[in-house]
DNA sequence: ATTATCTATAGATCTATAGATAATGC
DNA sequence: ATTATCTATAGATCTATAGATAATGC
């Protein structure tokens, strides 16, 4: 019954990769410790040989969850492209395996200082992400437009997963992609002055 | 000890009062009938006296909460003066009497259907409010742009809040409202043509 | 011998209900 | 007599712990 060293340590991963999506899918409040450890194939009384607490676990699952849709995401050549991979119907029907801070984003506002899973490096590498884009393109960096980039791909996915009426949600996502792709042509405007 | 008629209406209000400000607060999940009713001032027996469950409650306060948000809010001249308000320190500060898209967003959507307090009216109104704002300034409407807009003042408030970095969040917040500021001088320039 | 997991359960909390209470409203 | 609220509690669920189990790793 004892597992290997090795057993034991992806047994941890599991764990915390099966919190990253569950969270993500009904609320880190609304999954509680004993369907978490069945979703990964172990009983609940297991669970604190790993983690002091749920709490712990939850800035773990978190800080995994960023990192993961970090790191798995490609480069993107235009706004255009970025907003209509991350404003896809797609990703807005599978939230649990999507963006952190639009699944998550008020319940880590209410998570204690320091136990949010790094989301600050989060939101400045994500700045950082369409920053590069206006490099690419020629563009000088405008740190400020970025931002208010991020923000409206944030706001967007939040919106057209809370709205109930299915013509407005891909309405929000459409029309965010098309006002995000028409500044690729801005910036490139810009960038032959 | 039984109240009038009209007492216990103004009692069931202030149900719904305090909850629409101790779910934006703490989330939906984490106020219980307890806490709520002691809240309200009354013991947590008499809860389902006023209502079928916790899950009809929730409905009524989002309702209550979005309808009141759009009540005491001002019409505004400017996208600048809209944003510097929507994201002003306050606003992120005191999220249990702000906007519950940004407050209750992710938490809302994962609501059945129909039971999400009339959430698609609720943007549908936002989304008026800029066009509004558009009409007033001689630009035609265009409702891309005023979706594109609320979703930024969404998600800048979401991260803002999210963020543990209070100078990350400072800076969301004020270049958020930088970059809409300014689109008000080219809705003014492009009504000029 | 150590230790990761399992079984069982304690203790707290949460939603919901039942019956008592006491003032209203017919 | 009706009914809004209160007291008390049922029943479910949730976090966390204790002790047993059995295979690993010294």
């Amino acid at each position: 019954m004892r597992p290997t060293k090795e057993q034991a340590n992806q047994n941890r991963q599991r764990i915390i990769d099966t919190a990253a999506r569950l969270f993500r899918e009904k609320g880190i409040h609304a999954v509680g410790v004993d369907e978490l450890m069945k979703g990964a194939g172990l009983t609940h009384g297991g669970f604190y040989g790993h983690f002091k607490s749920k709490g712990d676990l939850a800035a773990e699952a978190v800080s995994h969850a960023l990192q993961e849709s970090l790191r798995t995401e490609p480069a993107y050549a235009t706004l255009g492209a970025f907003a209509k991979n991350y404003l896809s119907k797609a990703h807005r029907d599978a939230a649990e395996n999507g963006c952190t801070v639009a699944a998550l984003g008020p319940e880590i506002a209410r998570l204690p200082k320091g136990q949010r899973g790094g989301i600050a490096d989060y939101v400045r590498a994500r700045i950082e992400q369409i920053e590069q884009i206006q490099t690419q393109r020629g563009e000088t960096v405008d740190r400020g437009k970025a931002i208010a980039v991020l923000s409206s791909l944030v706001g967007a996915l939040v919106m057209a997963r809370a709205v109930d009426d299915p013509a407005l949600s891909d309405e929000i996502l459409a029309q965010t992609i098309c006002v995000l792709s028409e500044q690729d042509w801005e910036l490139l405007h810009s960038a032959q002055h």
